[in-house]
Order: structure tokens, then C-alpha cells, then sequence
DNA sequence: AAATCCCGCCAAACG
DNA sequence: CGTTTGGCGGGATTT
């Protein structure tokens, strides 16, 4: 153990080295803490005590943090701290003793209180391991065992912190028990992106239906008459929300593997929904009972589950002590006319919206000079792939067909991460992702690789998994058009709100697009369904723009005949044959070949997410039955990360048919299994939000349901594609992504609801053409890298570590044509034909209009007691 | 009594 | 088949 922890140590020293001064602060500070301890300290019991003693170490402003949250905290009394700190060293058997000596009073505190077991301390004390702004350089490797040993916890407690940290990219999944360290570097860019996300997810909206509801309920309900609720409901419900699954980001990394074939742990995906819930509303204050009933996606009937709510609620415990230990939320208490609640509110810094995001800059920069080694090492890590199975067999419900999908997906990402290859990884890592096929492709590509390696994580793949739209996308025209119109309403309202709310979403957007330029591809990876709640849905899904990266490159004009017959296939495809029309030919033909074999096989890939949302979208769904089965297939558009999608290209395909195990790391691709499936539903988004949707002619993508995939993608170039079910492309989706905040596309349906955000403005369209701007966005990017970076550390930590780190990513940074390229994208130029994206927008606007009244939010009351925590 | 949330069973996923 | 992950909810602690 001691060794372990030594090691540790060591990786913090050499931030230190950097960052040095921070370090003597805390660790005065630790040495205050520990005082207490000083006997027993070090030497003494080896497991716990060790630790905490030596714990001091830590880095400096987790220290810091540490000490003081869990101090203050508890308050109670200096003696029980010391009380516990004893108990640490002393372990419990000792602890009398040493209690009395302390305090002698309270034994009693002297037990391990609860307290000392605390989420949040634990969490401390894991982040006082490492630095908030590691050395790329540097192995930032994280032992699952060892951590659990040094802390002694039990490795579940580990696995909840990690999953945390991992769903805002500051730790990545290497192989087996290993984590990569990656600290706040990305952070901001990883905020972003969720903001985009929340955004779009109308997270607001759904917040404020929420409070307006409960406002509703307690006083009067009168008035609403039906309609009022029924819009209400309608959002909520059916408009759903659409949930995502996981967003993956930037740079970091890759994979996601885990992440993406793995169902998507929950913990994961509920840690980024909750953030984005704090960064889409205004206040920036969430009451833990409205985020878990977002979450759940279900309000309607409240009641049903009160164990599911109370287990929702607990698991946001857990994710809040977390976020808390990160400085980014800290708890409040919210009274409103009824009570107080409990309720946190956001102290991180202030994200902009990214969608774009800053995140390119700074990743690349920083990271890859620094990092470059390191990066590779990643690489090799990453893998996405690296699980690639199946799973899913957890759901039963789940259809086969989904099923079948999914053992495709899985397939193809299905590289196998846990091993870590390095050399490939490398390669295929940075070789971003383009699409297969295309000859374009290729030459993104080249530039991707360039960029890669000079950056290697650039691109950022977000997935988000929105739900919603599945359903109503996908079987029937009608049912999507009923969806959209309920959406529609629903909409409304939260436009008359969204003056209330987030209006720096919608205002930003414009802005937005801007910074946007960096942007960092996301691959979104949508679930199926699950719909539920928020997400609206349809309109997202829309969000399939295809846009393809490309486009730029010149690609338009095959794209856009892909895009025709993306659409055709859409229509086609519905349910049954899923096909993936919009995949690229190969893919596609793959993509049918595995679909129908999948039923039977199922193998490898499934797409474990799709289940799981589908999985839990079926107890509302139960309504919509088929529907939602369909749904379900699609579900999500996945949206693979370039840099995937590269090595995807034609081996993909192989790779993802057999051999996934065999694949190199490199070529993780996933290849959607899915994208056999999307929907017919695709053919009326396309219709409605996307006139001109072009696909590209390799692939696409668009899953209808895929309004999830929004991307950005900075550096690819490629197309994005999305599939409705999985995509493989990432390029693709990172180009939808990319062009919806460009505002290019139109988020969609989706978007259009939501309230100012820029969704609605920006509308569709669609036509990359325009987009294909390189070189501002380079500046931009730039630009904005460097601010970026700079930010995040100004707000958290003390430390001033982050300059540094700052200062030589920015150097970097200018970079590479790739990021360049995705830049590109970015840009919205397009944007003057914003308005007339604005369809969905018109839209809305009408409904808007008529609505307002009851729009009123209820927005009233909550005032927020600052104290943190009492 | 309500708010927190620790603990750890146990199953899914993995190897 | 053994492990690793991690969903989940009982019930202990705090407030």
C-alpha cells in the first residue's frame, strides 16, 4: 500500500514541480487537518491510517477543498474532526483511546461516523491524489485497486466517484481497472458540450414546467384549463425528453468504449444530465426532487414509482457529493412557498456554450504537446473498442431487433479496450475518424491524423443520447406528426418562458456558433428511446442533419445525393428493415447483412445503451407499445467519435462483423449495427426539419431518432453521419453536431421548441455549403482555446496549476489544419439563413405567441439559502 | 419525521 | 468460472 500511495505521490509531485506553490499550501492545510494525528499518523495502522496521514500529500488544493468541505462542514466540533481523524489513524479499536485524549467527551463521534465514510470526503481525498491539471506527459494512470486500498473503501465506492469523474471526461477508461487521469483540463469543453446538450434537451424548458406545475398544484389549479396541463404533459411526457446517453468529449478520449457499447451506466449519464440541468438553468440552482423527476423522465404519474423517485434521489446523492468535492455545485436549501427543499446550486464556472466549443484549443493544445506521449499511451488505452461486447442482455424487454442492433454496434466498437494496445491506438486515434468510403474522407482524414498527432484528442465525441424522438419518429408518420405536434405546444410554453430561463442559451447561440468554431465534433449517442421525458423530441431528432464534414471538403454535392437517398432509404427503412440507409453502402450493406442476422445471433454488439433507455422508456412506453419498440431501434443515433470512424473506414466493416475481437485497437469502429435501423420516421423529420438534409453520400446518417446527435465536430471533417441507431460514423455525427450549433442545421424539431435557445433560431439550414469555413476558425479556435483554458482554472482552483498548463497548451494549439477543419464546420457562417431554418421555429413562434399566458413560469419563489451545507 | 446517503447484496458484463 | 462493474434499495445517521 505504501508503495502505491508512494506512487501516487509521485505523479503529484511532478505537478507540484509545475504548480509548486499550491502545494505548500496545502499542505499546511493537511498538516492542520492532520494535526491531530501527528502521532499516529503515518507509522501507525497501516490501512487506514496511512492514508489520511500521509493523505496530506495529496495535492494541494484538493487538500485544501477536502479539509475544508469536510471540515466545515461538520462543524461541529474541531474535537470531533480530530475525533475522526483519529479514528482514521487509529482505526476503531484504538480509536477510544485516542478519543479521549482528544476529546475525550464524545466517544461516540469517535466511531467512524458516517461521516468520515462520506461520498463526499472519499472524493476529496481521491481528488487530493492528483492534479487538477495533470502533465500529459505524465502517467496519469489510476489503479482502481489501489486507490480503493490506500483509501480504504471498498472498490464499489471507487466505481461511483470514477463514474462521476468520468461523465465529465476527467478520467477516462483505460482497460480493465485502470483509469486515465485527465483532470479539469476539458472540463469547460466537456461543460460546454453538456450545456449544447441541455440545450437542446430543453432542460430548461422542462424545468420550468416542472416548477410551474408544482405551482399550479399547490395553489390553484384552476386554471389551467386542459390545455395548459395537457401541454404540460405533453412535454413531459410524451415530448419527452429525450434522454441521452452519454456524451463523450473531446479529447479526452477516446472511448469510450466503455461508454458506448457498455449500457451506459446510468450513474454516468444521470451525473452529466444533472450537470446539464445547473448549466441550462438560469438560477443555476436545482431542487434534487425536480432533477430527479427530469431524470427519471417520467412525471408522469408521479407517483408511480415512489421507489424509483427515492432511488433516484439517492443516487443524485451520491453524484452531488461528487460535483460538490469538485467545487462545482455546492448545496443550498431552496424555499418556496411550500418548504425548503433541497436543492444545489451551480459554483462552477460559467460555461459557454459550446457547443463548439472551446474544448478544441484547449485540448489540443495543452494536451498534445505536452501530452503527446502520453497521448499515445492513451491511444493505445483507449481503444474504444475495447469492450465491445454485447452486453446487453440486462433487459429482456429490450426487442431483439434492438437487440441484433446493438450486438452489432458493439461489434464494431467492440475493440477491445481493456487491453490497451498503444500503437495502434495511436494511429487510430488520431487518425480521426472520417467516414469510410469516402475518397474525401481520406484526405480528412490525412488532416485529422496530422491534427491528432499533433493533438490528440481533439475531437471530441459527445455522445448524448436523447430519447425522445425515437419514439415518435419512428413508426408512423402520423404518430410523428401527432409527437410534433404535442411537441409543438409544449414548445410554446417554453418559449413564452424562456425569457425566464436560460436565456443565455438562446441568445448564446448565436454567439455561440462562434466560439463554437473550435468545436470539438461530439458524437452523441442516443437512446433509444427512452423519451420520455423531456426530450421532445422530435424535433430533436431531427437533429440528424446530416451534415457531413465533407461538406466543406466540397462533398456537398455528393453528400446532398447521399442525403436524397438517405431520405428515401429513411422512408423506406422504417422499422423493418432498419436498414442503415444511411450508412454509407458498405456500411449499410453490412449494416443489413448483421441486422438480419443479428436477431438471431446477437452477438457481440448490441448496443447496450439503446437498451437500457429502451428498457426503462418501456414502462411509460407501455402506451405506445410499437411505437416505441421502433423507437427503440433507432433510438439512438449514436454517433461515433472520429476518431473511430477513420480507422472504421472499410475495416470497420470487417471489424465489426467477426472479428471484432481480433480487430486491431485500431479500428474500432463501430459500426452501427444500427444503422439498419432507422426509422421511417427519419424520412418525416428529414422532411420536416431538414429539407436538405444532405447526406452524405457515404453514409448517413441520420437516424431519425438521432435528433440526438448533435455534434460538432471540429476537427472531422468528414461526414457526419448519424445512424439512427448506431453510428458509426463519427465523422458524421460530428458534423451534424457541429452544424447544429452552427445553427446550420436546424437542431431540429427539437430545437425549435426549445426556448430561445439558439435551437430554434437556428434552424436548419441546412446546407453545409456554406459552412466550409476553414481558416476562421482556426483563429477562432484559437481564440477561444485559449480562453478557454484559462477559465476553467480561474474559477476553481487555487491553484494556479492551470496557468500553467495554459501557457504551453496554448502554443500548441494553433494548430493543425484538423481542428481547423471542424472549425470549419463551426462556423456558421450560414447562419444567415438561420431564420430560415427557423422552420420548426416558425413554428413555435406561433405557438409561442398563442400560449404565453399560461407560459408565465412559475419561476417564483425559491430563494436560496446560501448556506452551504448545514 | 425528513433528509442524507452508507453499505453491500447480487446480477450483468467481462475476461 | 472467477472478476470486475455497478444498479439498487434497506436501513442507519443526521438534521
Amino acid at each position: 500500500m505504501e508503495n502505491e500511495k508512494e506512487n501516487l505521490f509521485i505523479e503529484p509531485y511532478k505537478r507540484v514541480l509545475t504548480k509548486s506553490p499550491l502545494k505548500e499550501c496545502t499542505r499546511e492545510n493537511v498538516a492542520q487537518a492532520d494535526l491531530p494525528s501527528p502521532t499516529l499518523g503515518p507509522l501507525t495502522t497501516p490501512t487506514k491510517p496511512k492514508e489520511v496521514s500521509q493523505g496530506e500529500p495529496w495535492t494541494p488544493t484538493a487538500n485544501l477543498k477536502m479539509l475544508i468541505s469536510a471540515v466545515s462542514p461538520e462543524i461541529r466540533s474541531r474535537d470531533q474532526k480530530r475525533g475522526l481523524f483519529d479514528n482514521r489513524r487509529g482505526l476503531p479499536e484504538a480509536k477510544d483511546c485516542l478519543r479521549e485524549r482528544l476529546s475525550g467527551d464524545e466517544f461516540e463521534k469517535s466511531q467512524p461516523s458516517r461521516k468520515e465514510k462520506s461520498l463526499g470526503l472519499l472524493c476529496h481525498k481521491f481528488l487530493a491524489r492528483y492534479p487538477n491539471y495533470p502533465n500529459p506527459a505524465v502517467n496519469n494512470d489510476i489503479c482502481l485497486d489501489e486507490v480503493a486500498e490506500e483509501l480504504n473503501v471498498e472498490r464499489r465506492r471507487i466505481y461511483d466517484i470514477v463514474n462521476v469523474l468520468e461523465s465529465l471526461h476527467m478520467v477516462s477508461r483505460l482497460a480493465k481497472n485502470r483509469y486515465t487521469w485527465h483532470g479539469r483540463h476539458n472540463l469547460n469543453k466537456t461543460l460546454g458540450t453538456l450545456k449544447s446538450v441541455g440545450v437542446e434537451n430543453k432542460y430548461a424548458e422542462q424545468i420550468m414546467m416542472l416548477k410551474k406545475k408544482e405551482s399550479e398544484q399547490e395553489f390553484d389549479f384552476i386554471k389551467s384549463y386542459g390545455i395548459e396541463d395537457h401541454i404540460i404533459k405533453s412535454n413531459s411526457d410524451q415530448n419527452g425528453h429525450a434522454e441521452m446517453c452519454f456524451v463523450e468529449l473531446p479529447g479526452v478520449e477516446f472511448r469510450a468504449a466503455s461508454v458506448n457499447s457498455r449500457k451506459d451506466k446510468s450513474l454516468r449519464v444521470m451525473s452529466q444530465k444533472f450537470v446539464m440541468l445547473f448549466l441550462v438553468s438560469t438560477p443555476q440552482i436545482v431542487s434534487l426532487e425536480i432533477a430527479a423527476k427530469i431524470l427519471i423522465g417520467e412525471d408522469h404519474v408521479d407517483d408511480l414509482d415512489k421507489s424509483k423517485f427515492k432511488t433516484k434521489i439517492r443516487r443524485l446523492y451520491d453524484i452531488a457529493n461528487v460535483l460538490s468535492s469538485l467545487d462545482l455545485i455546492k448545496k443550498v436549501h431552496v424555499t418556496e412557498e411550500r418548504g425548503r427543499k433541497p436543492a444545489f446550486k451551480w459554483t462552477g464556472p460559467e460555461i459557454s456554450p459550446n457547443t463548439g466549443g472551446c474544448s478544441p484549443v484547449l485540448p489540443s493544445a495543452a494536451s498534445d504537446l505536452g501530452v503527446r506521449r502520453s497521448a499515445k499511451e492513451n491511444c493505445a488505452k483507449n481503444l474504444f473498442a475495447s469492450r465491445g461486447k454485447p452486453n446487453f442482455t440486462r433487459h429482456p424487454s429490450l426487442i431483439k431487433l434492438v437487440k441484433s442492433i446493438e450486438s452489432d454496434r458493439r461489434k464494431i466498437n467492440s475493440a477491445p479496450s481493456s487491453p490497451v494496445k498503444s500503437s495502434r491506438a495511436e494511429s487510430s486515434q488520431n487518425s480521426p475518424l472520417f467516414p469510410n468510403k469516402m475518397a474525401q474522407l481520406a484526405a480528412i482524414c490525412k488532416m485529422q491524423l496530422e491534427e491528432q498527432s499533433s493533438e490528440p484528442r481533439k475531437k471530441m465525441k459527445v455522445q448524448l443520447a436523447r430519447s425522445g424522438h425515437c419514439k415518435p419518429v419512428a413508426p408512423l408518420d402520423t404518430s410523428a406528426k401527432a409527437e410534433l405536434e404535442l411537441t409543438a405546444p409544449s414548445l410554446i410554453q417554453p418559449l413564452g418562458v424562456v425569457p425566464l430561463v436560460p436565456s443565455p442559451l438562446s441568445p448564446a447561440v448565436p454567439v455561440i456558433l462562434p466560439q463554437a468554431s473550435s468545436g470539438p465534433s461530439y458524437a452523441i449517442y442516443l437512446q433509444p428511446a427512452q423519451a420520455p421525458t423531456m426530450t421532445p423530441p422530435q424535433g430533436l431528432s431531427p437533429t440528424v442533419r446530416p451534415t457531413h464534414s465533407s461538406k466543406a471538403v466540397g462533398a456537398k454535392d455528393s453528400a446532398e445525393a447521399t442525403n436524397e437517398k438517405a431520405t428515401n432509404d429513411a422512408t423506406r427503412t422504417d422499422s423493418a428493415s432498419r436498414a442503415g440507409s444511411l450508412l454509407p453502402a458498405p456500411e449499410r450493406q453490412v449494416a443489413k447483412n448483421r441486422t438480419r442476422e443479428v436477431p438471431g445471433e446477437k452477438g457481440s454488439k448490441r448496443p447496450s445503451t439503446f437498451e437500457d433507455c429502451i428498457s426503462k422508456k418501456k414502462y411509460k412506453e407501455d402506451l405506445k407499445g410499437i411505437e416505441n419498440v421502433s423507437a427503440t431501434l433507432f433510438p439512438s443515433g449514436y454517433l461515433i467519435p472520429l476518431a473511430q470512424c477513420s480507422s472504421l473506414g472499410a475495416e470497420s466493416i470487417l471489424s465489426n462483423k467477426e472479428n471484432s475481437g481480433t480487430l486491431s485497437p485500431n479500428h474500432r469502429i463501430y459500426s452501427s449495427p444500427i444503422t439498419g435501423v432507422i426509422p421511417v420516421t427519419s424520412s418525416e423529420l428529414t422532411a420536416v426539419n431538414f429539407p436538405s438534409f444532405h447526406v452524405t453520400p457515404l453514409k448517413l446518417m441520420v437516424s431519425p431518432t438521432s435528433v440526438a446527435a448533435v455534434h460538432g465536430g471540429r476537427n472531422s471533417p468528414a461526414l457526419a453521419s448519424s445512424h439512427p441507431i448506431a453510428i458509426q460514423n463519427p465523422s458524421s455525427a460530428i458534423v451534424n453536431f457541429t452544424l447544429q450549433h452552427l445553427g446550420l442545421i436546424s437542431p431540429s424539431v427539437q430545437v425549435s421548441a426549445s426556448p430561445g435557445p439558439g435551437s430554434g433560431t437556428i434552424p436548419v439550414s441546412p446546407r453545409i455549403e456554406a459552412i466550409s469555413i476553414v481558416p476562421e476558425n482556426a483563429g477562432c479556435q484559437q481564440a477561444r482555446a485559449t480562453s478557454c483554458d484559462s477559465p476553467v482554472p480561474g474559477q476553481s482552483q487555487p491553484n494556479g496549476q492551470s496557468v500553467p498548463v495554459t501557457g504551453t497548451q496554448q502554443p500548441v494549439p494553433v494548430t493543425p489544419k484538423g481542428s481547423q477543419l471542424v472549425a470549419e464546420s463551426f462556423f456558421r457562417t450560414p447562419s444567415g439563413p438561420i431564420k430560415p431554418t427557423g422552420t420548426s421555429c416558425m413554428d413555435f413562434d406561433g405557438a409561442n405567441k398563442t400560449s404565453f399566458g399560461t407560459l408565465f413560469v412559475p419561476q417564483r419563489k425559491l430563494e436560496v439559502s446560501t448556506e452551504d451545507v448545514h
